[in-house]
DNA sequence: GGCGTGGAGGTTGTCGACAATGAGTTCAGC
DNA sequence: GCTGAACTCATTGTCGACAACCTCCACGCC
């Protein structure tokens, strides 16, 4: 809601693209609304041309969608979409959390079992977003112990598409209580070291949110013009 | 030299973006070579903004490397990225391969058959150029099986990256020998219908590429700027 | 002789304007 | 009243030129 506004100085370079970006993970732009280089221009104070090389950009990272002559708006990311995505997901942090298993140093461990603390008190005081914070932080944490930079830019960028879905994913009732015991034994196969098992887990708990996201409702139609 | 010709029409339009991928992946262009826009201008015979912008978009493919103000140049990748890319290819065609199990037709079957019948003549012959055109049509074949848009999009791309060390290791004297074997579980574990057989088996082929890439030694020199 | 300084060349970044394309709208004809 | 075509408008695609920047090289100074 804050990322977007008007800016004073002309903007350096691909800066661009990151503000962009962070407006529309942010949710400053709707879902197929369209993006009118001149408007960007101007709101983001740079040139018609930054705009466009920010647009070309985001457009291969899956976040907009251009169309001959016909311009660029904000990519909708279907539910089998966002299936898609999960399921992409589950091996690859699957992989990421084999890979981590063995790479833990003691603080890392520490502050794994800091995390699945956290998570039960949240979810015992019914603290959603906070639990919604910790459930991020413990897969970016997974995705930086693992040192597979491929994966992690992957990884990276599926999340920007998916961001909207997760969102209301973990708004559902009930979800916290069926994700936390999942969480907790990512954590415990990591600390324990084993990495069948904490691949074993990460996958468990993804393929669990890609049947979470197959039964929620479509939700916000995805075919929508503005 | 058969893709970067010089052109007499203008480019339409995106297609610089295809043209430069293909010179590139063809090996046109060497790795870390420079990619000044006005020649490419010149050498596709379109604008220096076309050239640009399928410049950002190669980018972003992981195929170009660009710094602020120094240009853009052929990305170069290491064996230690090789590496991390087929480890991801690891999972995610192990993917694949487990949702394709579930939905080949009888001719799917017969087709994936013909290509194993193939693949133990062009051994048997010893003919390698053969045999790694039937392995990229049978990794082909699966990605588009298994109806992933997602995950078949990356493979994709990362395949572009590697092409290079890809080529390099099927030279690999007693290469085919053992990825033979593999290959044949593989289509065995596709067309039983197994999914968890497949993915294991496409998993253990690819593992098996993970270890060969390693033991090369690191090749052309890829890391140093300059 | 080594090191810092200045200049020259080349390449990218940026801008403004014009042409081309597509969509929506209005108007005539049936 | 409805259909079809031409027109207008908004928006993108393209181009050329200029400015900013970096690199390399030569020169002078310590």
């Amino acid at each position: 809601m804050s990322s977007a506004e008007r800016r004073d100085t002309t903007a350096p370079a691909g800066t661009v693209a990151d503000a962009l970006r962070d407006a529309i993970a942010g949710g400053d732009f709707a879902p197929n609304q369209r993006l009118v280089e001149a408007d960007l221009s101007e709101q983001f104070g740079a040139s018609r041309a930054a705009v466009r090389a920010a647009l070309v950009e985001l457009t291969s990272e899956g976040l907009v969608e251009r169309v001959q002559n016909r311009g660029a708006r904000v990519r909708a990311v279907s539910v089998e979409e966002a299936v898609e995505i999960t399921e992409v997901r589950m091996v690859l942090e699957g992989l990421l959390a084999a890979k981590a298993a063995t790479r833990l140093s003691d603080d890392d461990r520490a502050r794994l079992r800091q995390i699945g603390a956290s998570m039960q008190d949240a979810v015992a005081s019914g603290d959603l977003l906070g639990y919604s914070g910790l459930n991020s932080e413990l897969h970016t944490f997974v995705r930086e112990s693992a040192d597979q930079r491929t994966a992690g830019l992957l990884l990276e960028r599926l999340r920007g598409q998916n961001v909207r879905h997760q969102f209301r994913l973990a708004m559902q009732p009930g979800r916290p209580s069926v994700s936390l015991p999942q969480h907790l034994a990512i954590i415990e196969a990591l600390c324990a070291g084993d990495p069948d098992a904490a691949e074993q887990a990460m996958r468990v708990h993804l393929q669990s949110v890609v049947e979470a996201l197959s039964r929620v409702d479509p939700g916000p139609r995805a075919g929508r013009r503005g």
